[in-house]
DNA sequence: TTGTTCGTACGAAATAATTCCTATCTTTAT
DNA sequence: ATAAAGATAGGAATTATTTCGTACGAACAA
């Protein structure tokens, strides 16, 4: 029997692609030369057809969409940002925590770096499941 | 000037890399053999050579260290669990969610895969805290 | 002693990910 | 018409990561 397609799993974007998916969940449909300014603005130095070239391979990996109606493609994320984020989120947590959420969460809070605000955030989160729950 | 050592940036360290310090940091130090067994139970089929070549490159980047006085070397983290953990989860944080612990933790409690024990135990944590606090 | 087992070292191949050069086409301004 | 600006396509080079074959030494059992 010869290797079957699994059809669906979902691939794991790179770093440099997930980069390009954040510029598209956060901006929506975009132009290669929009999402390139955005990333030599917002992250690092990168030549306009090395941006190109890495949405072209999303392109053929269906992580991306693209619209060739007119000469400048339009380009928007094939992965749902949840679902995706989702995803990866839980791949860390497995691999990182061994599956456990709140080992996570321990980190986090005994990290320097979370604000007390960011504490307030969640501990709001928390109660308001809570709420719901009753 | 030839290329200075930065010295200090916590190198990032790769999957498999990351597979092989988890087995460290469980167990403690250990040999190349006892590490590969752990990562064919626990992982994937690997080769003994290739454990035993990527805990060699570990240790000139200085993520492992390694005692040779016995025949069968005995290697141990370099890098400290929790601050290792700590630098990689802030990063994720960063890249995922734009440095904001709350959406994660949001990301977090929409998760199917995170069970209601898991939610207790983040409750509890909170809590405690909260109490540590007053 | 001699062969089998278990260890390390080293090099190199295989794979994955990233970057960018060059060619060529379209649009637009002169 | 022609040149300049801006776009895509594709190949190739580079870098990073991973995997493993081969060689060889040490320990141990027969």
């Amino acid at each position: 029997m010869t290797a079957e397609q699994p059809i669906h799993k979902q691939p794991e974007p790179t770093k440099s692609e997930l980069e390009i998916l954040q510029v598209l969940w956060a901006h929506g449909p975009s132009t290669v030369r929009f999402v390139n300014d955005q990333l030599n603005e917002q992250k690092r130095a990168v030549q306009y057809t090395s941006t190109l070239k890495l949405m072209q391979i999303m392109v053929e990996k269906q992580m991306l969409d693209r619209d060739e109606s007119s000469m400048k493609h339009i380009y928007s994320a094939a992965l749902e940002e949840q679902k995706t984020k989702g995803l990866l989120l839980d791949r860390f947590v497995d691999s990182m925590f061994n599956g456990s959420a709140s080992s996570l969460m321990m980190q986090l809070l005994g990290n320097k770096k979370t604000s007390k605000k960011e504490l307030q955030a969640m501990k709001d989160l928390l109660d308001k499941m809570e709420d719901g729950k009753k």
